[in-house]
DNA sequence: CACATAAATATACAACCGTATATAAATTTG
DNA sequence: CAAATTTATATACGGTTGTATATTTATGTG
């Protein structure tokens, strides 16, 4: 698509990753003002509104782009999966690891969880429910593969998973880094009493 | 303890009334201002000064003040449990109920998890860490009481319940009333898992 | 090269913020 | 009653915010 006029000289990314520079692991991103956002990525405050509607919309932009970082954070994970390493010890580490990194995205999905506008809330609702539906995906496959072993209620099982770790991960987040390893434990722990605790034997066939 | 001078004319409960007021059961607390306080309690902004040194001092106050009312909502649910019905129903049911209240100060709890000042985070931190404990307490009793079946890692199956819990009793804020009884079951489904799946059972002497 | 068009900025304004300072009102103590 | 003391208010200041309006700058098209 060509477009007449001036050749744009801010992206869109540019005021994202501002956004995200200025929130660090620690601040709400809904405490961010539009000023201070434009302050940040060095241009005029109203220079903004080429990109975004307004702060809501910026806010919901950068919640959808760490869910999708999430999302192939989580299908790497699985690859990885394929030695005999355990499931869930896997996925956890490769979760409180990414979340760690510097500049990480995911720190905001596990931040933000319940402040902000209507329509904030509920994007990140929705990328939480993108998480929780493929680990229900795995669950379900589960079953079919070895049905010795039967997870009940795979969707409610996904969403405390879920939930937990979410959680597990905003804690770890506002702690000092030499307890993240305990913090990883504990999460491994929650998730296995979890799976053991919804699964039935089934006298096989 | 007796003064000399001018009668206060509004007590800081006066304050925390109409903080609380405002933050109904949606807006975060750090969100605010401290004029806006005054307005609603109806006092001049420079008034707040003589009874907290700022918003901060403000909320943590607040923050204690939930801890104190879910303790003793707990409590008060515990007296409940003498009868046969399932303590973690009646646990879990007695705290969704209470969130639901109008004016309760318990959605404050559920909601600030992991914005505001370090300060702030620390005192929130506090209140969940009061809860786990006393959960932990009562899981550490009944394996005394009933040491055929075995709860292990008592700190971490607290850990995992209240954490679960909250996320959950924040979800169901931020839903229509008529999900209430449906996050109610989801929530006793996963309390339950946690416990199962934490449970060992001992050959009996 | 003009001209249209889009992008970015400059300027400005009213609203709100936290709080410093000064003043008024109410109450106890002497 | 007068003085002392505490509480609450009034006024004011500098700073920040979101955004409306006008203007400049750069680009593509005729």
């Amino acid at each position: 698509m060509k477009t007449v006029g001036r050749k744009a000289s801010i992206s869109s990314e540019d005021i994202i990753n501002a956004a995200i520079a200025l929130v660090g692991p620690h601040r709400s991103i809904s405490s961010l003002s539009l000023r201070e956002v434009t302050r940040e990525a060095g241009i005029a405050p109203n220079s903004f509104y080429r990109h975004f509607k307004d702060m809501e919309t910026l806010n919901i932009a950068i919640i959808e782009l760490a869910g999708k970082h999430l999302r192939t954070i989580i299908r790497d994970a699985r690859i990885l999966i394929i030695n005999e390493k355990s499931v869930v010890r896997v996925s956890v580490e490769c979760f409180f690891n990414e979340m760690t990194k510097p500049g990480s995205s995911l720190p905001i999905l596990l931040r933000e969880g319940t402040v902000g506008s209507g329509n904030f809330q509920a994007a990140i609702k929705n990328q939480l429910d993108f998480f929780a539906n493929e680990l229900k995906t795995d669950l379900d496959k589960a079953n079919d593969v070895n049905p010795k072993y039967h997870t009940q209620d795979t969707d409610v099982v996904a969403k405390a998973i879920t939930q937990l770790v979410f959680a597990m991960g905003g804690i770890a987040l506002n702690a000092p880094d030499t307890e993240l390893s305990a913090r990883i434990e504990e999460t491994v722990k929650m998730v296995k009493f979890i799976l053991k605790g919804a699964s039935s034997l089934k006298e096989s066939s």
